[in-house]
DNA sequence: ACCTGAACACCGTTCAAGT
DNA sequence: ACCTGAACACCGTTCAAGT
């Protein structure tokens, strides 16, 4: 928004920090190389000298994502006790830290998957996770299958097309009402869903889905199923 | 590759066809309003009489391939028994079949992730599904998290920046252990975690990571979790 | 060394025009 | 009705040129 006065020199973090807040800003449709250099106060040429190319930009935007990760670990780590925790807490606490991340930045999931290179960042990640599995009794065997579920969990939740945002609209029309009414037709089960937990959850809650209660459900849900593999 | 001989007048139906097809073959990157028509043998301009714009066409994509999970689910059904099924069988056999789909489109979960607008046709799935739970006696408010759960595992595994594919080189020359080796300084654990793996599943084995199988896992995780919050 | 302007081959989309 | 050609505002990227 704010025109950047940037007497500071270009370089390839300013680049890719500038790129992080126009993609979280306006989506990732939005990084383009002649608006990320208009952010930057420079022609878009300037950028290559940086960065080989907008693929490398992408590459460097989900490692700095991965990156951000890291840094949030530590931060909740570090309010933490000196390592008495056990592998299911530090692994809980992990992964909430890398969904906090990942909605601050919502297109990283899917850039990700759609990157062929895997960023070197991750097998930083996997080590962290895999040593904490191993110091909890995981045989490797089992800490793999470990990381492709809690990997793809944290991933996957992101990309849900479910519990779009509370009609905006005057909550006195109740437009949600009529719309479950409609959907009741055709949509039986889905409707009385809908229906069973707006009752439950009160007047007072906006929408009808916490989607952060339903990640820490799942989360607990393969945490558990691990436990009880490991025996 | 093929030129399109075309005679056919276009439709929705034969465009969204199309763009799959490209899609497949080479990216979403080569979906193109341009492309797309030069390979139905026609300009692009065309394509705006049976679609509004490329944001229809993406729209259009993810509803192609979510029906065509309801093809592939109905198909594999029809094999089975008159209904005698349990909800865990069926709702297993289920995120199988969406899985299979999914591998034969890997950019659409990320599609679907971006795309702002959710498909009408995941409602017709969430209601197969909540269908299946509620049969097998979920309350709706288990039915709801197991939806979240199962959903975002499936879109979650096509996601992961894993296992990628073994190395093309001459397998004598054997690069995998260079690389190997000097991946154990800097993660031990990632790289006997590695080794392990592929020395449990023998010198025949392409690559070390079974990304179906550790789907399977990951799904009967999810199960047997839902199984025992069932009661 | 770092940045730039002009240029090239591509995009999505509009619009007036063809049949 | 369905399709088209020319045009416009945008892309990523190259290259020779500036400082």
């Amino acid at each position: 928004m704010t025109a950047r006065t940037s007497r500071k020199p270009l370089s390839r973090e300013r680049v890719l920090g500038a790129a992080v807040e126009l993609a979280d800003a306006e989506g990732l449709g939005a990084v383009t190389m002649r608006r990320l250099a208009a952010a930057l106060g420079v022609e878009a040429m300037s950028l290559y000298h940086h960065l080989p190319g907008k693929d490398a930009l992408l590459d460097g935007l989900v490692d700095t994502v991965v990156g951000e990760i890291d840094v949030a670990v530590d931060a909740a780590a570090a309010g933490g006790d000196g390592g008495a925790d056990d592998w299911r807490a530090t692994l809980r606490r992990r992964c909430l830290t890398a969904r906090e991340v990942m909605l601050r930045h919502p297109w990283a999931p899917g850039l990700m998957g759609s990157r062929s290179a895997i960023p070197a960042g991750v097998y930083v990640h996997y080590e962290a996770i895999l040593a904490t599995l191993v110091g909890g009794g995981f045989s490797y065997h089992l800490a793999h299958r470990a990381l492709h579920a809690l990997g793809s969990m944290v991933l996957g939740f992101v990309q849900e097309p479910f519990s779009p945002a509370p009609p905006a609209g005057a909550p006195e029309d109740d437009p949600a009402a009529a719309d479950l009414a409609a959907m009741a037709e055709v949509l039986p089960h889905l409707a009385a869903m809908v229906a069973s937990e707006i009752h439950d959850a009160g007047e007072a809650m906006l929408g009808w889905c916490d989607s952060q209660t339903e990640f820490e459900f799942t989360l607990d849900l393969l945490l558990d199923g691990l436990a009880r593999r490991l025996g």
